[in-house]
DNA sequence: TGAAACTATATTGTCCCTGTAGAGTAAGTA
DNA sequence: TACTTACTCTACAGGGACAATATAGTTTCA
């Protein structure tokens, strides 16, 4: 499961690529056609701002946009930082490494053979969806294939 | 990420399919060659046992054996009883349906869209591989395909 | 009869998720 | 310049899940 906050992540950053470029969108729209607390998607906002995905205008006039283009934006990059790394095991994550303390060797670990097609078959999704995937009423081509 | 029980389920569940069958194994002797602590994993066979997977003896030559053949459990199977759910989202959920909340209408839901393909590369994986398939050192054929 | 092992329930501490609060800063507008 | 609006940032609190431990009891076999 993913989180809550990755879900407004995701639903925030797919509001914003909906509106003009350019032109910024108040917290406040987004929240409220979204559903999100203010102040929760105002942390969240500010996270995806300090990865460089969105930009933001103070005062009046202000509000969040995108920063790079959709389509650039995959789902992968989103769920890795707001939630963390998305292996199902700390010894499969690429962005976060790390042994499992009970396991003798992991080569030869058998869960951990398994999990590994999890984590391919589910990398294989996320990190080639983008953004601008999700807006499309029919997955691209490569996506339809890579899963049926 | 699958939790530390689920670990201990399934390398529990290794432990036992690689003994002969019909011999029940020491909750000690699985705790202490699979670094799971004993009581936790008593916990977890017990519960392994209510959903029919093991069967226990009690008494000096007691222990826990495997109740259906290894090639018959899958990976999924033992996530769900352990872990609940595997789908990422809620509204995914076959075994535990729910709405999301703050989701105006499923149907046109984008998040959803990229996750109902997150869950089916997943299932894919997790249903379809047993703890035998895990005991071969390499993959069948069916599997390794299937992420290629 | 006693040891070894399983059965079952209760409890504990820690951590994370979700959300709230509030003070502060910046930008446009009259 | 004063005012309004909106973003920025830090802190924190309640609840629940996770991981493990504690304790008491039951069964079986030697």
């Amino acid at each position: 499961m993913i989180s809550q906050k990755a879900k407004y992540a995701l639903r925030a950053l797919v509001a914003l690529a909906k509106q003009p470029p350019g032109k910024p969108t108040f917290i406040g729209e987004i929240a409220e056609t979204q559903s999100i607390p203010k102040k929760f998607l105002e942390q969240i906002l500010l996270d995806l701002k300090h990865h460089g995905l969105v930009a933001s205008r103070r005062g009046k006039a202000g509000g969040y946009g995108l920063l790079r283009p959709a389509d650039t934006i995959s789902f992968g990059e989103v769920l890795r930082i707001v939630d963390g790394p998305i292996a199902p095991l700390p010894c499969l994550s690429k962005i976060a490494y790390r042994r499992c303390e009970d396991c003798k060797e992991e080569a030869s670990c058998e869960i951990r053979r398994v999990f590994a097609q999890v984590a391919d078959a589910t990398r294989g999704v996320l990190d080639r969806t983008t953004i601008a995937d999700a807006l499309e009423a029919r997955l691209p081509a490569r996506l339809r294939d890579a899963v049926a």
